[in-house]
DNA sequence: GTGGTCTAGACCACA
DNA sequence: GTGGTCTAGACCACT
């Protein structure tokens, strides 16, 4: 795990992209936050606090006997436009700092190519 | 200036975002932080610390004479690979909350090309 | 059933309630823990804990072979001490909120009033 | 300081009281909450977690320059019916457990005449 | 054994 | 020096 940066976000990102890679899909359900806790050696509190992060974004629901399942309900527009926000952050810092565009661009894609790789393989 | 986040890096990102765009470019000054306070109406001591981290990360450089400016240090391999690490975290994120792949690349393109036209724009 | 809060004083409660207005008097028997457990669809565990409660206040007996019965016992002065201070930190609350003392007393007593007609109408 | 409940919902009473009284009415000042933490021996996250229930119930206002202050809004009908059940789930307890029903309404009515008087002191 | 809460101490953003 | 956050460990409610 990368270091540095808020642990329950960091797990957050890592499940948010098992999500986009297909591993976990509409239903699937996620490790039981005492897993993941002994898994990185943190705190239980702190898995929890990623999870409720998530199911306050509606990627997942939480309940005391069935655990924590995906759950892949459509963003809407407000996020479509928070989202589109924080891009273009990301964006500027690379030009910024000399990145060409068109390399940029070229990493967006390979990145939502690979997405789309490990979907494809998960359902045959 | 948007909401909920910390006043020091929204600010440092407002000034990201104007070095993309061209209108600032090497060597150009900054404005004075005085200034900067006094238009968001926040603390002096919040923006030094915006442009501090400006400095650390090598696009400005402070000068107690001449103020604040821009430079415009390509950067390395080490920026490259974290840079890609973020998007592909970002673009997670619209993926899993069901913005399609292509669209999400639609918009880092066109915040692209927004950023090339006001640098062609600026300098004719 | 009301929301958040703990299953088994919310049972807890009602059954208090319940004795209040006299339906259930001194000897009467409570509903089998099943019958509540199904009635509202919780686990018996969860409902056992409440008549434990009710037991420990004095307020029913537990039997193996009769069920549980209401004992209709006399608190004392320590429960009188205890409960004015609740009762402070109600009123507090609603004078604190702007809730006129006269409506908050009138609302103590028209409550007051429907336990005791229930109880003469079920004693006549 | 009671024992045996949740330090910050003691807290919160004790100032709901404080407030009921007219010791603290619209605009003022409530002790820096790491003063309150230093006082009753707790922790300052504790102290926080109360000032935090006290601003979302509409009785106090946070702020990171002024600190906290009181905001005396008056709450509408949805917390009058919350109130009421409260109150009838306080008035239950009392007659199941053999408090007469006038005994306990003159014990409402002089903690509220006792309100009454403090703010009449505090406003001659 | 599940998710969730309470208290705690160190630290952060802001003025 | 103000309110607020992050991580932690012990404990709770419910199944």
């Amino acid at each position: 795990m990368k270091s540095s940066r808020d642990h329950y976000q960091q797990i957050r990102d890592r499940l948010v992209e098992v999500i986009a890679e297909g591993v976990l899909t509409e239903g699937s359900p996620l490790p039981p936050a005492r897993a993941l806790a002994a898994e990185f050696g943190i705190n239980l509190h702190t898995v929890n606090k990623a999870y409720d992060l998530l199911r306050r974004q509606g990627l997942i629901r939480l309940n005391r006997k069935t655990g924590a399942v995906v759950t892949l309900t459509v963003a809407g527009p407000p996020f479509h436009a928070e989202w589109t926000a924080r891009a273009r952050t990301l964006l500027a810092e690379a030009v910024a700092r000399g990145l060409p565009a068109d390399e940029a661009l070229t990493i967006c894609r390979s990145v939502l190519d690979s997405f789309a790789a490990t979907q494809s393989e998960d359902t045959p």
